[in-house]
Order: C-alpha cells, then sequence, then structure tokens
DNA sequence: CTTGACATAGAACATTTGTTCCGTGTATAA
DNA sequence: TTATACACGGAACAAATGTTCTATGTCAAG
C-alpha cells in the first residue's frame, strides 16, 4: 500500500481498519468501532477524520447511514475459498412407507410400495450397505426416546424377521400393543429375550419369544436439523 | 443461476436484491430497505425471511447489528459445479475433523483442513443445504446422550459462532470446561442463555451468555448400525 | 501576547435500524 | 369442525449508530 501522502498517521491506520474489517465482516465497521480499533474514544473524532478522508479522496461518506462508508481505493481482493470437493458416489433412493410410534404397528413393505407413489430420502450407499428390503420410516412422537431416537428422525430398516444378538431391531410387543426399537440379545439359559434401551441408563426389558414380533432391522438414523 | 433448492420465490428474490445492493454501495442494505426492494411492508417479515435463509445457509447474520449481513458465496461452489455433471451436486464429501465428546473442546476447522488428508463422509446435498463450512465429528463415548446422541454416531456441523433461537449447538461452557450439545434460546427476560437438551425429560440449563462459546450448529446426526 | 485554524475529547441528542409483539389468513392434519 | 404450523403485515419498542454541541490544548502567524 502505497501513496498516503498528506494523511496524518491515525488516517493512515483508519483507513488499513477499515479494510481489514470489511475484509472480516462483509460490511463496513461503525464509526465507534473504528474509534475502538484504532483508540479513539472520541466518535466525533472518528467522524471528523472520516470527513478529512474523504475530502482527500480516499473514501466516501453516506450521511445517515450506518456503516455508510465505502473506500475509493477498492483493489478487488480476491478472497480464496476453500471449497468443498464434490464428488460422485452411487446412492440410492429408499422409500419412506409411513410412520413409526409406540402405539401403532409398523407398516410393513409389499411389493406394492413402488417407489413412485411413496415419498423418499437419497442416502448414498455406504449408509445401508445392500439396499434389498430397505425402507424408512419416520418418527413420530416421543415414544423412542429410549432409542435416543426423536420426532421427525428418520428411521432406516431392513425388513427382516430374525435377528442376531447385538441388532437394534423394531419390535411389536403383543402384550403390550406396542412398538419398541431396541438391541435384541437371546438369553440362551432363561429361554427369553433381553431387550435393552440405546440409554444405558435405562433398564432393559423381558419378553418371552412369543409375545415378540421382530419387523425389522435398525441399519440407520438419519435426523435432521434445520 | 443454479442450485436454490428449497428456496421461496421471495426469498431468491431476496438474495439477489442482497447481493446487488452490496455490489452497488459496498455495504449490505438495511431491512427496510431490502423490504423495499423486494417489495415487503413489514420489517418482521424480511427479517423472518432473513432467518430462514441463515438456517438453509445463504447468509449469516450478526444480531443487532445493523447490515449485519454475510452472503455466504456459493459462487465458487457453483463454479465446480457447472465444470462437472449435474448429477455431482447430489453428493457432498464432508471431511471429519475429529471427535466431539463432553470433556474435551470442538475441533475447529481452518483452511488447512483439506478434505484430502482428512476422512470424510458422504451425504446427499439435501441432507445439508449448502455445503459451506459443513464438517463431521464423531462422537466419543455416551456423554450426549441427553442429545439423543450416542457413541459412534456422527454429528454433521455448520461452523458459526452465533445462533438462533430453537437451533441445536455445539456449546462450551467456559466454567465447567464441557462440551455440549443442546437446543439454543435466548431468555431476554433473565438475560440469560437457556440450552434445552433434546431429551424432553432432561431439564434445561441455564448460562450466561458470557460463559458460552457457540461452536457451531448441528444440522443433522447420522447414526450406522451395523 | 493574541488570534485563529486544527485536532481532539466527552456528552447529549436524533435518527436509523433491528427486534418483538399481536393479529390475520391459509393450508394441512387430527 | 378444531388445532397447528407457516407466512405475512403492522405497529410499538429498544438498541445501534451517526450527528451536534461545548470545551480543551497546540501551534504558527499576526
Amino acid at each position: 500500500m502505497v501513496g498516503h501522502s498528506g494523511l496524518s498517521a491515525r488516517q493512515v491506520k483508519m483507513l488499513q481498519v477499515i479494510r481489514d474489517y470489511s475484509e472480516e465482516y462483509g460490511y463496513p465497521p461503525t464509526i465507534r468501532e473504528i474509534g475502538d480499533l484504532v483508540g479513539i474514544s472520541s466518535t466525533s473524532v472518528v467522524s471528523y477524520n472520516l470527513n478529512a478522508l474523504q475530502s482527500k479522496g480516499y473514501l466516501l461518506r453516506d450521511r445517515d447511514i450506518s456503516r455508510g462508508l465505502r473506500l475509493v481505493d477498492t483493489n478487488a481482493e480476491d478472497q480464496v475459498l476453500n471449497d468443498q470437493e464434490v464428488l460422485l458416489s452411487e446412492f440410492v433412493s429408499i422409500p419412506i412407507l409411513g410412520a413409526i410410534a409406540a402405539g401403532i404397528p409398523l407398516p410393513v413393505p409389499d411389493s406394492n410400495d413402488s417407489l413412485a407413489d411413496a415419498e423418499s430420502i437419497r442416502v448414498t450407499r455406504e449408509m445401508i450397505g445392500n439396499p434389498r428390503d430397505v425402507y424408512a420410516l419416520q418418527v413420530r412422537g416421543d415414544s423412542m426416546i429410549d432409542a435416543l431416537i426423536n420426532d421427525g428422525d428418520i428411521v432406516i430398516m431392513r425388513h427382516q424377521q430374525q435377528a442376531q444378538n447385538g441388532d437394534m431391531i423394531a419390535a411389536w410387543i403383543k402384550d403390550e400393543k406396542a412398538t419398541t426399537l431396541k438391541r435384541f440379545y437371546w438369553e440362551s439359559g432363561r429361554e427369553t429375550v433381553r431387550l435393552q434401551p440405546a440409554n444405558p441408563l435405562m433398564d432393559p426389558i423381558y419378553v418371552h419369544p412369543r409375545n415378540l414380533d421382530i419387523q425389522g432391522k435398525v441399519i440407520g438414523v438419519i435426523r435432521r436439523l434445520d
């Protein structure tokens, strides 16, 4: 930066401060902000020097406009943005077949559910692996809190009727007429199934296998906040 | 003009008006000026739509700052997209910058974090909106249970230091030297911030704004079960 | 020494400008 | 129907921010 003849040290500094501030925030500083950055306690002095700078042709002021400063010496500074690299990848469209809540049975996918007429969500393939028999459900209400799943979340399921130990499953408990999402463990010694909430603070429940209807395996949860 | 998915016609026009105005005057327009140029008589409606644009990632607002608007530059990104096929825009690769846990500060993204050397996760674009300043963190431990987020989950964040009411944010609470994920609410009457856990059974905590360091906004959670 | 231009500081003031609050209409779901 | 969420409009409010006014000190010219 050259050619600041006729400017006081203070005015040069003010110009610099205005440039830096504008660069950082995308809009010019206020009189008080300039004062703070340059070390001037009085707004009138800042205004005074801004007028001086204007009359010397270094900037323009717009009267009564907050931040109404325009640097005349606008060197176009091109900011280099670290743009996110966009990569190609495979994806799959998963139909959202309906809702899931504690009190209602899960919708069961059948061949009538074509992708065409259902709402759907697209995810990358690595999210789900093999897309066969995969569908999604939207969570209604907060009855799945124990599974760390909240209203509005989308649960991605694979339709299957068996489960292995440790699988997170969606199950219909017949006695209670309730749907639940829990991890499945077969307690061979006691001939019962232990359903373990994801939340470690919650206690597991034990059900007889005949009282249990496995609806599918949870293979993912997607939560979109806005 | 590409990539205005999810915006109303009014919001698209607002973006255009803000761009043109900033270009012409060197500083952004006020709410009332935007209203005049777009044809909105009420300042609250302009503000309302500015907040919508912010939550969709198109700009940043600085609270209580006159003309406190920063356009997020989608230009560079669009440039990349135009070079490639449209299909590429469906996916975004998000760098996983590190871990998040209650007791450790969050990693802060900077320009050194290139996509090349970080682990990354691919998601569909509709999951995150504008990919600028977006990064991901892997959750370690179960200290985020209150936020319905568990060990191994991946949290997708947008780096920003302000928040609006209702935003789920990642915050560092200085007193307690702890990171937390909660919904942000400014209690204007009490001059404090209420941090509300996602789990409705948990009580909110109240912190003084000076004791709070907003690290970013949570825009998504991804959980992969195997 | 006195005068006047210049530069400054502090405070009061006025305007600009963002925020909040209340009400309306509409579309959708219960 | 009723309830709810969303988008909007208008007005009052509060915070921010620019302007003005008075006063002080310096310095060179008369």
